[in-house]
DNA sequence: TTATTGTATATTGCATGCAATATTGATATC
DNA sequence: GATATCAATATTGCATGCAATATACAATAA
């Protein structure tokens, strides 16, 4: 008998459906709202329907897709609510996984995490908002990484997946960050510095700032 | 057409079957490692492979399941390794929350938490085990609703389930929080006069007590 | 004996079948 | 014209079928 180590890794086909299914979700292919029939999708991928239905389960844990008993798969529908959410998690997560990355994180790590920021940098020069979302995500994700904690990694992909698709739909988000460069150096520095508490507090309050204003216009909105 | 407010609920056949299998592996009565025969669990659960194949996937999410292409699906093994990775993540989680919960919980739910704070005191007293465990964990769950934020709620749930399983697999980790009565007292106490910062550090400090001892029994083992 | 090969059986991964429910759309009613 | 009713159709939820793969086991060789 094999054991697990030896054993040749083979992708599922659930797995190559979620993928696209999940990816044409976050890009606003399938809008908020509308419903997934099943044939449809089958022919779409050229799948039959036990490798779909077991992807749905997928992507309603993730928070993509709500299936409704007897009315099938429906497209979730982010809202501002939501958003704040994710938010506060990623809060939590962040400020956590940089701490743990000051201590941990190689300089290697660090200066990828630096490369990336500089990258962000230029994208605000040059006044390319598509990078400028592209490289801040990679920031954030980056420092989650560094953590070394795969529990971790995961659980923040679930969430900022959320604040992706806010972003790739409505553009509801941009005015919202647009102004951060200024934050990220004060936490990328500390950061670099390994000071852990400075890090912390300078992500949280940057986090905090994208919060402050969902719950502003949550409060607008009511 | 019937709005989704007024659809009736209905449980769906995967809901029922991933209730009851993730409360089997939880408890243990699968064991790591074990592998499920979708035969043996359809006559289990008087269901066919369709619904519970739809379950394993969910599993899956939660990190309860493995599933290896072409030979179904596997009982994960919880090390310590992936303890420590848990609890770094709660302590994110419930760090956040009990701050939150500090600016935003009713009174009422102040006041069930700290009956649940009495409750676990009670059964340090009278030496009863299990209820110890289980207010303890009660405590942290109440802390985390009273943030009220759901996305917050489910990621924990998720995390904590698998200390809960280290717990009722080994005891493992019964030794290590033992003692932390006391420190429950502080951040209970830090919450009831809602001090978001001293709450949130008491109980960040109470959980890095548990983590560092499963630090060093992974040390240890190496 | 232990290891190896070949074969029978069991199990999985995906496709399809079927009954119950939901949706659609035409007709009738106000 | 708007609404209600009911039959025709489509879709879902679960069960089953089938081919490919994995497992178990007996026969054989070292």
């Amino acid at each position: 008998m094999p054991d697990s180590a030896s054993v040749i890794p083979r992708s599922t086909l659930q797995e190559e459906i979620a993928t696209r299914l999940r990816a044409e979700i976050v890009e606003g292919f399938w809008e908020p709202g509308a419903r997934l029939q099943e044939r449809i999708l089958c022919e779409r991928y050229g799948v039959s329907r036990s490798p779909l239905r077991e992807t749905f389960q997928i992507l309603v844990k993730e928070g993509l897709l709500e299936l409704l008993p007897g009315r099938g798969a429906v497209v979730t529908r982010p809202t501002m609510t939501d958003a704040l959410e994710n938010i506060e998690v990623l809060i939590a997560l962040e400020s956590m996984s940089i701490a743990l990355a000051c201590e941990r994180a190689s300089d290697a790590a660090l200066a990828e995490i630096e490369s990336l920021h500089e990258k962000m940098r230029k994208s605000v020069d040059e006044n390319k908002v598509k990078n400028f979302y592209k490289f801040n995500n990679a920031v954030h994700t980056a420092i989650v990484h560094a953590s070394g904690n795969s529990a971790m990694i995961a659980a923040h992909a679930n969430h900022q997946r959320h604040i992706t698709r806010l972003q790739n739909l409505s553009g509801a988000l941009q005015a919202i960050t647009a102004d951060s460069l200024a934050e990220h150096d004060e936490f990328v520095g500390a950061l670099l510095a390994r000071d852990a508490d400075k890090a912390s507090e300078k992500l949280r309050a940057h986090l905090n700032t994208t919060a402050e204003k969902i719950r502003l216009r949550i409060l607008e909105s009511e």
